[in-house]
DNA sequence: TTGACCACGTA
DNA sequence: CGTACGTGGTCAAC
């Protein structure tokens, strides 16, 4: 495997030079990025290696915006944020874990400024055995051979990597991680496709026409609250949108409440029109600020794409996570996102994804027994003996420790029809309860206490107790992002040939622009991609994972 | 200017 | 006392 290793490095932007080192074991080279994107593409199709980087964000992003896709690698970065449960996964921590050297040792990096010390000596790695920090802040990293030495060190962690007992128990979640952290660029450079004038009606619809000036946009801002103030005859001082002032305001209409939350003030909307007018405001409030038409011209490009970061993982359990809205796009808008000309948008997400998860990670029979129902909740009924929405909250508070509702004496009766689906969230729980770590079915630890300074178990029990919750549901919600991504990462290989781009992955759905007439057959792609990696991720394990797919032209035609 | 809190959109 | 994320608002402390 690790004759295949191929490392791609560039020179960071500091170091003023535009050099890109291509270094495997009969492979020695280094130029501009642009030549390198040449030779890159040469190389994927004659050898398929597994290209090594210290992220792809630092390293691939020339070669994707070249529009080349490859297909293996090793990203140094995600596969450390994954082994060690750290977010920070500079060089200096990928090289020192490697190498065994504790993350406390490795001295902050240089500021990058015009200041900075530059050391001249030739060497990468000091005397004490670590990574020298401005290799890659200051401009040390400027010439061929240096450049050389920077892709030998990282050929260097990525064998140690490799050789990490948890790659051995888990060894797609390298490729898959690292398959992530390029796609995520792949989404940044593809960008989700918008219908631009449907996009500006629906603005308009909430927010009112676009500004034409500082003035015009307070006034509009005043017109809106005019509207709630007119409720409140007395008090049309108040800002609404301070919740203080609010709560006050509510109160002077004889409406007591503890906060001004929605869901708080849902209930007195029936009689007052105060309230009404108040909530309605907030709806417009949120798509004036957070999606108007300053977000229009600041995320969405002259091709008509919304485009924001992403990244491969949160810092917690490993879920993408994504800039600009495009996470929290409210379904009012979704009208407004929309397939080119000549394409259509393929949407899919993963059906009742946790619990099969689940049955997956504990390999409980039963409980894998009943995901082969299109419904899992059915079975998990018949077998409990209630019904099917009670099984529904009993397995969801089950997994996500919700104690309101009446899911009480069905919970017991889960522990005697699944017990080993049920010790593997108990056993999560009580590790967090211990503030220990979880490891996720693919291998990515989660921390469940933030550091040494964080309160010592056993001295808070509201401390501990949100700690199990997080713990037991990290193995969940890590394991299905794990899997998510798995899937997504083949769909990416299989689409390449068809014209197709995945331009949005939502936790457990995701969208592909298509062209027309490949269609159905990223459809069955889609289907196809999913049992494989079911089978891949799960070896001898026979759950069943199901997607419902659709093809659409706009996203808010989905079922959802 | 920064960090805390609120509030709310998504899964 | 489900969990998680990103965003934009206000306020108090600098």
């Amino acid at each position: 495997m690790s004759a295949d290793l191929l490392a791609l490095v560039s020179a960071p932007p500091s170091s003023g030079v535009d050099l890109t080192a291509l270094v495997g074991s009969s492979l020695r080279w280094v130029g501009p990025a642009t030549q390198a994107a040449q030779r890159v593409a040469d190389l994927e199709t004659k050898l398929s290696p597994r290209w090594v980087w210290w992220s792809a964000r630092t390293d691939a992003a020339a070669t994707v915006r070249a529009g080349v896709l490859l297909r293996r690698c090793h990203d140094l970065a995600e596969v450390h944020r994954l082994l060690y449960g750290r977010w920070s996964a500079a060089p200096e921590d990928v090289w020192a874990t490697a190498h065994g050297i504790p993350l406390d040792e490795v001295a902050q990096a240089p500021p990058d400024d015009l200041f900075a010390v530059v050391d001249e000596s030739p060497r990468l790695v000091g005397q004490d055995g670590l990574l020298r920090g401005d290799a890659l802040s200051g401009r040390w990293l400027n010439t061929p051979e240096r450049l050389i030495q920077w892709a030998e060190a990282a050929l260097t962690c990525a064998a140690h990597q490799l050789g990490h007992p948890r790659s051995r128990a888990a060894p797609l979640t390298f490729a898959t991680e690292s398959a992530t952290a390029l796609l995520c660029l792949e989404l940044e450079r593809d960008g989700l496709p918008i219908d631009r004038s449907r996009l500006e009606a629906l603005i308009t619809k909430v927010a009112g026409e676009r500004p034409l000036s500082l003035a015009d946009e307070a006034d509009r801002r005043r017109e809106r609250d005019a509207l709630v103030l007119a409720h409140a005859p007395g008090r049309e001082g108040t800002d609404l949108r301070n919740p203080a002032a609010v709560k006050e305001l509510l109160a002077g209409a004889g409406i007591e409440v503890p906060d001004t939350r929605k869901w708080t003030l849902e209930p007195y909307a029936a009689t007052s029109a105060l309230v009404r007018s108040l909530l309605a405001w907030r709806a417009a409030e949120r798509i004036a600020t957070t999606y108007g038409w300053r977000w229009l011209d600041t995320h969405v490009g002259a091709d008509d794409r919304l485009r924001g970061a992403w990244t491969a993982c949160d810092g917690g359990a490993g879920r993408m996570t994504a800039e600009a809205g495009l996470h929290n796009l409210p379904v009012l808008l979704r009208p407004g996102v929309a397939a080119h000309a000549g394409r259509v948008l393929v949407r899919a997400d993963l059906g009742q994804i946790e619990p099969r998860i689940l049955a997956a990670v504990s390999a409980d029979r039963a409980f894998v027994e009943a995901s082969a129902a299109d419904d899992l909740y059915a079975p998990v009924a018949a077998r409990l003996g209630v019904e099917r929405p009670v099984a529904k909250i009993a397995v969801l508070a089950a997994m996500y420790g919700q104690r309101s509702g009446a899911a009480g004496e069905a919970l017991a009766g889960l522990e005697r029809a699944f017990p080993q689906a049920m010790a593997v969230l108990d056993a999560a729980y009580a590790a967090g309860l211990r503030g220990e770590p979880v490891l996720t079915h693919g291998g990515r630890l989660v921390h469940t206490r933030a550091g040494p300074s964080s309160p010592v178990p056993g001295s808070d029990p509201g401390v501990d107790r949100a700690r199990g919750r997080f713990a037991r549901n990290a193995v969940i919600q890590g394991a299905a992002a794990e899997f998510f991504k798995a899937w997504v990462a083949l769909l990416r290989q299989r689409l390449r040939p068809l014209g197709a781009e995945v331009v949005l992955c939502l936790h457990d759905e995701v969208l592909v622009h298509a062209p027309a007439q490949h269609a159905e057959e990223v459809v069955g792609q889609l289907h196809a991609s999913l049992s494989e990696v079911g089978r891949w991720w799960f070896p001898g394990v026979p759950v069943r994972f199901v997607a419902d797919a659709g093809v659409l032209s706009r996203w808010s035609e989905a079922k959802g």
